[in-house]
DNA sequence: GATGAATGAGCGTTCATTCAT
DNA sequence: CATGAATGAACGCTCATTCAT
């Protein structure tokens, strides 16, 4: 006999009835819609139509449209970011860091092609002057700027550099490396290979 | 040999020589909203009234919204390349072009804020399923793949790259350090000395 | 003989004998809504979760919306006949009539402020093309005449009147006098003085 | 030959082109529908269809739908100033005044059938949050209580009133006689005067 | 060439109602 | 009896574009 308790714990199929799997349909819905058509040419009826669900439905998860691309956004981040930290332990020397993370990039890429630069390149775009969550650009940037001051302070990387500044350098390299390079064709290996290299060597004392 | 002035003057193929001073209004008036509120929220009637013309006068000029946008990142390209051109003689050394490439771009960034900005991000958001143009970022990254193709040539820069993954790494470094830079409020000096190092580094043999 | 509490457990005429206290609940929360925000501004699913219910339960009760405003009406217009009942026995003079009467009336709007004017205001705007109860305004209005009806029979109102005509403005100076004279903060003492003596005044022969 | 000034001043066929002959077809088309429909049941896009236009016309002249409807009171409220200060002059015996007055509320009523209970019912209701314009059963009650503080003066009513209480009782009994008086189609010629020697023995010393 | 009133498809969003649980 | 997730018709409104003047 089980308590009732631990029947809420385990037995989590069914609360709320089926609003997480609706939920997790419209997410993914609106995923792909964005990825495929943008910001602007998604409209939450399509989302719902993709879902397989009533345009009402999104409204119950979402409070406006621009929520949803919110959402959208901090889902790819959390993911890229479990990524690269599942691939990226400590102790690695900056050239490893830097190719590591690359290869975390691009294998998330891979995999979910298009959602990077959906999530990154929107953003801009949809204010409607509300209170903008910041953009991917500015934390990755920052990220990377974290990374050089640590590496700048263990002697790997040259102290004549501003570490923010270079971390959005960074940033920018990657990123449009990335997206054009996946864009005409270019093998990951290569792509990350050329970039470590560049990186590596632009950033040593 | 023509001089400049005749050329204006009697070359046809600019916008169908409509009275040109209001196709100069609603160019300005456009370049204007498209900075401030970018592509979307810039209305047709909007660029028109700014123009101080009537909302008629807009499509006198421009088949639709999309072609003004079209035209406005062409300018915008066209005058950034003449500024570049104009502080990049030939015979230089890889961190003279490189520093005064950029003091170029920082140069017009300064004198016509937001404008590059407007141009390289809007430009994937306004499709309409028609044919795209080049945009900026792709052909920039060409144009930096060239040049470090030639200066590879001339023994500056390491035999080791491939030239199209580094020309949009560059880009793409150069492009994030400005906008966030600018953004943040950095110094002009700082950005550019700090991104010459990184890419000179980067670069060299 | 049956004693009322009996009638009151084996009378089933009343809405369907479901669980009666969520329907006080529904009704409590519905006239809460009605009253502070309108028909219009308040969602069957705002009255139940107002009441502490789910959404559905509100169908459990009511067919929809309209039949509830309905029963809200006729709930008011039942509690303040009982109020004016209580207070204006028989035997009375006109002027002790009225009097009373306004007493009630007033006191019923002082301890459920706002009801009255909710029940009256709206009752043309919630049709949906179905039969309309028929209003109260008219209804107090018919009232009203058969007041002045009797009154004249017994000599204490002039015979010159049309019964029906007159019991309608009688009403609409009741009901605009109380709405404007709350709203701006007059004292019930002085509403009530003024317009007994304003229809007493009015009516005699 | 016709001096264009003139031209400007005499023929007013053109300016604006059509501008002004399509807002007095939205304002009949809104007139008509807020009648019969009332506020609620009025979409823009019937106003403009039953005026022969399309939607968009409708936010050519107004910003939205409440603006129309205000502004339709507002038309409402001048056009029966009108008519009643057309037929009562100065120098009258409050019998006269009243009479008058109620003669030529009763006119416009019975050559606009619906629209005061359109203009003044509905009101209430339409209020979204934004500043209201002063309800016009509020103006016009504190109109009747001037013409009976300054009766009182004259010595034509008793001076034992407030008038503010006493004129909105006076606009209630008016207001309600005739939309129920009409509704149950009575004659004008009866309520007129039933109501006038109502009134007139309400006020009189 | 210049105008701006007119257009209507289409947008983001709401909400009265249903029904599987 | 009670629930609340789901629904989709309908809303108020926008805006890129046209065209009579």
């Amino acid at each position: 006999m089980r308590s009732p308790v631990l029947d809420k714990a385990f037995d989590d199929t069914r609360p709320a009835r089926r609003k997480p799997e609706s939920l997790a349909k419209i997410k993914k819905a609106a995923r792909k819609l964005f990825v495929e058509r943008g910001y602007h040419a998604t409209r939450p009826q399509d989302v719902a139509r993709e879902a397989g669900l009533g345009h009402g439905t999104f409204y119950l998860h979402y409070p406006d449209k621009r929520a949803c691309f919110l959402a959208f956004v901090e889902d790819a981040r959390t993911e890229l970011d479990g990524c690269v930290r599942a691939r990226v332990g400590a102790q690695q020397t900056l050239e490893e860091l830097i190719a590591n993370t690359l290869h975390a990039i691009y294998d998330y890429s891979q995999s979910h092609p298009g959602v990077l630069n959906a999530a990154m390149t929107d953003e801009a775009v949809i204010d409607a002057e509300g209170v903008q969550a910041i953009p991917l650009l500015q934390r990755w940037g920052s990220d990377w700027a974290a990374i050089v001051r640590s590496a700048a302070g263990h002697g790997q990387v040259s102290e004549d550099f501003d570490a923010d500044i270079v971390g959005q350098a960074i940033l920018g390299a990657i990123h449009q490396a990335a997206s054009e390079g996946f864009r005409s064709g270019r093998r990951q290996e290569d792509i990350v290979r050329n970039l470590t290299q560049f990186l590596v060597r632009a950033l040593r004392p």
